[in-house]
DNA sequence: TGTACATCAGTGAACGCGCGTTCACTGATGTAC
DNA sequence: TGTACATCAGTGAACGCGCGTTCACTGATGTAC
């Protein structure tokens, strides 16, 4: 038996990521299997040891970005779900610039909509869970504050997914700004969350508590 | 001189037409200059008598589909963007179903906002001009109205296309009702509109009225 | 009105390239003894 | 500790198909006479 079996699942995952970077930039067809390869140090031939075809990578590295929950890895912040203002930091995380820049990284909601839209009911199952637990965050948050409404919590998910696919498809940066703040600033009233705190972190004091790190 | 000089340009059309129409269904890079032109009527060699190449026709189709201001069409209605309630309108009919379920007419910020993304500066100011004409509308209503607001307006419209984009790329259809609604509701709330007028036309009565049939 | 002609729209075979997939082979690894 | 071996990860040449593009040719059209 040579080879660790926990070989196999190493590589399987740095194919699968370096599949999510590359599709994230260029979209599913415009990525050739040599590159997601080469990205992974591989080479061609090996991709069949570890998957049927094109189209299994693309529902995998889909379904895996889109189970990642990555809207908590933007802005150098890691959201405590549980705490009282997550749904404040996931807004203003997701409509982030370091967010909007991180095209490889970027949540696949905003990078990949139109192909999901064109894809079959597996990958729209894929996408429909992700925008749900955004959704859950925002609904999660109101029912807390005594105030549920799940049309609202729904409404705020699709003004942080919207304006930050617009903020892509336009060409002035500045333009894209506005649109992210517009987009950030409705979001958070539209929750009654936070909207006079200052949008920018001027020193280093203001630093949200949370684990070290 | 043989053929008329306006056939050259009335195929020109047919071809774009054709293109917008595949394009808007399975993306740029899935379809083929065979099929535009057979979806034209023509054949495949033709095609270089009226374009220099396949991205110019990509430019050219994406310009065209933008530059018609596409959400005045949906909905059976056609849209006065003088009258008072245009806003209210625009909304109504691009949170429509019968816009969600037009795939092949729909606006293209809708079924094309990744490929956009992934496009050179020339295809996105294109999208940025529909984005702006649609912002207008609500700007211009809200100045209307005497509560001029260039922010709202811009969130209003990222809403529409937000809830769009987001309600094509779920698997459930109820679900993407909901978002749709959502959206709906969300949009014309913050911008004062009619909030309560019923969601469905329910007998022939109320009509709008406007140019005959 | 009819015929020859010039123009150019449109045809479809052919070419070449990129890419998904296959396959015979190489070589790295852990195990048995 | 060292050697032979079985297993399977990974290689890279080769194949075939689809598609963008080219090109020599056909044929439809309006004009000249």
């Amino acid at each position: 038996m040579p080879y660790p079996p926990e070989h196999h699942d190493a590589i399987r995952v740095r194919i699968i990521e370096s599949a999510q970077a590359l599709f994230n930039r260029r979209g599913f067809t415009d990525v050739s299997i040599d590159q997601v390869m080469a990205r992974a140090g591989l080479t061609r031939g090996g991709f069949y040891t570890y998957f049927r075809g094109k189209s299994d990578l693309y529902a995998e590295a889909v379904e895996r970005t889109l189970a990642i929950t990555p809207w908590s890895r933007w802005g150098g912040v890691s959201i405590d779900f549980a705490a009282r203002e997550a749904a404040e930091q996931v807004i203003e995380a997701y409509l982030s610039r370091e967010h909007f820049e991180d095209i490889e990284g970027s949540c696949p909601m905003v990078t990949l909509p139109s192909d999901v839209a064109r894809s079959g009911p597996v990958v729209k199952r894929a996408f429909e869970r992700v925008f749900s637990a955004m959704t859950e965050v925002f609904e999660e948050a109101l029912r807390r504050e005594g105030r549920p409404d799940e049309r609202l919590a729904m409404a705020i998910a699709g003004i942080c997914v919207g304006g930050m696919v617009v903020s892509r498809s336009v060409d002035s940066p500045d333009l894209a700004a506005a649109i992210r703040a517009a987009a950030r600033r409705t979001a958070l009233e539209l929750g009654g969350w936070g909207s006079s705190r200052p949008r920018k972190r001027r020193g280093g004091s203001r630093q949200r508590s949370g684990p070290l790190r």
